[in-house]
DNA sequence: GACCAGGCACATC
DNA sequence: GATGTGCATGGT
């Protein structure tokens, strides 16, 4: 195996070893899980959960109808906590009217081949490639690495690559290296942002960081 | 009280 | 194509 997947694959079992399983994602059924993708961009996860918690107990989550129907100010006011309630909010429902015209739920969505669903969530407005990714991944249980600000910052800091980092070249870098399933991908994701909660904020914790030994690699991403 | 969080669309240059 | 800005709440 070439050296760079080395790496890589070192770093997923060190992660594995040192976090344990994340049992992603963290939301109980494909519905919430495809809201909740809206809900956390750029926030954190338990303003996020308690958004989707408020329109699982709505029943919102029932009825992609029912969510188009309901009055912005009720909708806001459900999702609030997750913050950016007025983009989300239409984010959610511009989701909502793609999921009834696709057919009227995820099932007839997800019979798409892969390259087809991702585009198809890339047109929706509010859902752009992290968004997509993290619904093909933990909803449609297709083998996709999701890229996301933590995971930009992790391997920029070990020196892998430039902090400008393009989402694509990432991603390409990181499949071409790391095969497995759906399952597989989204634990290498949910890995790396626990990681970097740990240890990569804006201000390093460097002190006990189970990846100083990536360090000595050179710059490997493109 | 400042800083930050599992993005995205849009305006402007 | 690159860069800047608005969106908003809640935890540290």
């Amino acid at each position: 195996m070439e050296a760079s997947a080395l790496a890589l694959h070192r770093l997923f079992d060190t992660l594995l070893t040192a976090y344990g399983p994340r049992h992603w994602w963290p939301a109980p059924t494909v519905p919430a899980m495809m809201a909740g993708a809206i809900l956390v961009q750029n926030t954190a996860w338990s303003g996020a959960s308690q958004a989707v918690e408020r329109l699982l107990a709505a029943g919102l989550l029932d009825s992609w109808p029912q969510l188009l129907a309901t009055p912005e100010e009720t909708l806001w006011a459900l999702i609030r906590p997750a913050g950016f309630f007025r983009v989300k909010g239409e984010r959610l429902k511009a989701l909502a009217r793609f999921l009834i015209d696709s057919g009227g739920d995820h099932d007839a969505l997800f019979r798409l081949e892969t390259p087809a669903l991702r585009a198809a969530l890339l047109g929706v407005h509010g859902v752009g490639k992290e968004t997509a990714d993290s619904i093909l991944c933990y909803a449609a249980d297709r083998p996709i690495f999701v890229v996301d600000a933590y995971t930009k910052r992790i391997f920029s800091r070990l020196g892998w690559c430039d902090d400008a980092v393009e989402y694509d070249a990432l991603q390409r870098w990181v499949m071409d290296r790391f095969s497995g399933d759906a399952q597989r991908y989204g634990e290498l994701h949910a890995l790396l942002v626990e990681h970097a909660k740990l240890h990569c904020r804006t201000r390093p914790r460097c002190d006990g960081c189970p990846l100083l030994f990536c360090l000595r690699h050179p710059r490997m991403i493109p």
